[in-house]
DNA sequence: AGCATTCCCTGTAAGC
DNA sequence: TGCTTACAGGGAATGC
């Protein structure tokens, strides 16, 4: 599943694939991918040159010539790949922009669960959900000030509230486990509860883990890749996320696998510490 | 308002 | 063997 390193790595690989390309024509072959108004999608798209890649989080923002974006959110399996176009398209191909070179980029999600909207470039905050989201690991804005404020205000549990992206935006269910385990916090701590020295741990882990698995091209479990098909690297680093009943690394205690509001959880019941 | 739950999707694997 | 069920989960929508 594409979290932030994942998505920064799609983005480094697309660049070279498409830009400067210039659209011919779009098609929907699953209309609903496209959350803004599809005809207008398939129609304002025509003729508009790509000019760059950026991103915020977990999304990618494709700039077009004409003032126009496409903010584009991979959720569980999204992919993209660059084809000639008279390839046969795959049972899971979804939107094909066809560019005037004879190749196409094709948007290809086994679950569907993707989304892409068309926006005036500038208009992200008020137009998308971006303008909801928190700071990003590594960022200036994510200091330990701030993410001790507002862990301070919450109930939930530490799990929850960093796959909650309006505090930090960019983490998701693999890099929440491994921080988690990396600080000794148990998923079920009350957030508020947390001491503000395990806090400032926890901000320094995030920063470090997002860094690395950026640096190794992200984690591939399960299906992503990256533009050109690559797997990433970083699945090998992974201490907890996908090693349920095997030793801790750190103590040897058995990992345990636990629902967190439904989300799969899998940490150390020795040194992950529960903070009430 | 804040937190928890449901829903969207389909492939894979386990169970009978 | 073939069917049903459980599970994977990010984020929007809904519920309390």
């Amino acid at each position: 599943m594409p979290e932030m390193p994942e998505v920064e790595t799609v983005r480094r690989s697309l660049i070279p694939l498409i830009k400067g390309k210039t659209i011919k024509n779009v098609t929907l072959w699953y209309p609903n991918i496209v959350a803004s108004d599809q005809s207008e999608f398939v129609h304002d798209l025509v003729n508009k040159k790509v000019i760059g890649i950026d991103r915020y989080a977990k999304y990618l923002l494709i700039r077009l010539s004409d003032n126009l974006t496409i903010v584009s959110h991979l959720r569980m399996e999204g992919k993209y790949h660059l084809v000639d176009v008279d390839t046969p398209k795959d049972k899971h191909d979804h939107v094909q922009f066809e560019f005037t070179d004879h190749t196409a980029l094709r948007y290809n999600d086994v679950r569907k669960f993707g989304r892409m909207q068309l926006i005036l470039t500038g208009s992200e905050k008020t137009a998308t959900a971006i303008g909801r989201l928190g700071v990003e690991p590594n960022s200036a804005d994510f200091t330990d000030q701030y993410f001790i404020s507002k862990l301070k205000t919450k109930k939930k549990n530490i799990k929850n509230t960093l796959l909650d992206q309006t505090i930090v935006a960019g983490l998701g269910n693999i890099y929440v486990d491994e921080v988690l385990w990396q600080a000794k916090i148990h998923p079920l701590s009350v957030s508020r509860a947390i001491p503000a020295d395990k806090v400032k741990e926890l901000r320094k882990n995030i920063n470090h883990t997002i860094k690395w698995a950026t640096e190794l091209h992200g984690t591939t479990v399960h299906t992503y890749l990256d533009a050109n098909g690559n797997y990433g690297g970083f699945q090998d680093k992974l201490k907890v996320y996908g090693h349920s009943g095997e030793e801790c690394p750190r103590c040897n205690t058995i990992l345990e696998k636990i629902k967190v509001n439904g989300r799969g959880t899998t940490f150390c019941p020795h040194c992950q510490v529960i903070y009430k």
